[in-house]
DNA sequence: CCCCGGTTTCTTGTATGCATGATTTGAATA
DNA sequence: TATTCAAATCATGCATACAAGAAACCGGGG
């Protein structure tokens, strides 16, 4: 069973890294020849991570990996604010503060953000930068609210690959260093402001981008290029 | 495959209206033979479950509903209370308010509890004062959040179940009538703190039962009778 | 009476085989 | 050339067979 979790976390590590997008197939049988195992196994892992909402199977054709459709992703922008803005605002209700390990976890994680915000490596990049609330979330001490987070944020990364939004890592990792720096300072509540804020641009962005629009691919796809006359149009 | 999604939700209702207690031993020969099916149908449905936190595999032993411990009880609260003050608040947030169907859904479901919290049924009474929680969130927009309430809500019950809680159910109810009633009134700030006081008060129930005593059950069990004396020990 | 060893039974873990249905291919036809 | 229909292909859905390990059971010895 060690295996089919192994799949599992491979799945998720590979969207978290973005080298699977949206809608790619995970053909059972050749999820089976790679890992050695038989297509049972494999099975077990599909049904796991159906479950999460990370991937979804369309009947006797396969399963893939579901497309985020922009009502869903408002959904889950919306539980990610929740959930990420409630920890830390418990954390200053209760008056407490994270001990030093766990702020030195967290500034050890944002180094590892900082030198992949500079390197080349966008699929690094993408998994550290969203890895950072799954680590949060776990420092706060919740595991619940913890694992639901990292698989919100695997649907939020399946979600900006298609509308691929301005990826300004830079400024991203600039915000986790805010935050960390708060709760370094022992200020939950700013912590929970400057969290707020750094969800709520992104949010934004994807906001603006809204709107019933089911032909958003084609119409990018088949857009006229700009400048060009259409010479070569069917009717004249 | 709706077989296994049948499964599941036969068990968790199960759970719900108190027909399975933690511990509780689910053997795939069983389940298959009651619902007609082979064994790799109901290995579906527990790898689900598992996935939610609801049944626990011991390996080559079986499938058991999880026991939940003090500690993770502690961190179910924390969860709910932030989930579901957390929907609220952004409804407040934005300015929005249910709109009349919602209402009378919400209404609907309170006069259900109100009958089940007068008749002898204590089974559909738990059922129903705890899905109120999971129709709420639901009507709150989120459906993200509202799965995670339901298996939180699955959880919960497991937890009291075994640490039987005085069971106020008709307090219950009432404190639930008042959420519902500031929102019809349209004001969400208000239902807010009436969940956080309802979800406040049991957290506390449990809070005063915490503590690192891993002999609770037994200490209880083999207490010695009040007032009685000693007249049969076994080293005078 | 209690304890210890082997055996038996019962459970899940995994692989495999067949059934079913969706998709694609191909040729025949208008 | 475009279209339609049948057959082949390929995927999952489900059942079953076997392997492996855990717990229970039973007999013998102290």
């Amino acid at each position: 069973m060690a295996i089919a979790a192994s799949i599992s976390s491979r799945v998720i590590d590979a969207v978290l890294g973005q080298r699977l997008a949206p809608d790619a197939r995970l053909g059972e049988q050749q999820l089976a020849a790679l890992f050695g195992c038989s297509r049972t196994v494999v099975r077990e892992a599909m049904i796991d991570l159906a479950g999460r909402g990370i991937v979804t199977v369309s009947p006797r054709r396969g399963w893939y990996l579901t497309a985020v459709t922009d009502v869903f992703a408002r959904e889950l922008y919306d539980a990610r604010l929740i959930i990420e803005t409630g920890l830390l605002r418990q954390l200053g209700a209760r008056g407490g503060r994270l001990d030093g390990a766990e702020i030195a976890r967290l500034r050890a994680h944002l180094d590892a953000q900082h030198t992949a915000v500079q390197g080349a490596d966008v699929g690094r990049r993408s998994h550290l930068l969203g890895d950072f609330h799954v680590c949060l979330a776990r420092c706060l001490g919740n595991g619940v609210l913890a694992g639901k987070l990292r698989d919100l944020t695997v649907l939020t990364t399946l979600y900006t690959m298609r509308h691929q939004t301005p990826g300004d890592a830079r400024r991203s990792y600039e915000e986790h260093v805010g935050v960390v720096e708060a709760l370094a300072a022992g200020d939950a509540r700013e912590a929970e402001a400057r969290m707020a804020r750094h969800l709520g641009t992104w949010e934004l962005k994807t906001t603006h981008a809204r709107g019933p629009d089911p032909l958003e691919g084609l119409r990018r796809a088949l857009a006229p290029p700009a400048g060009l006359p259409r010479d070569h149009a069917t009717t004249p």
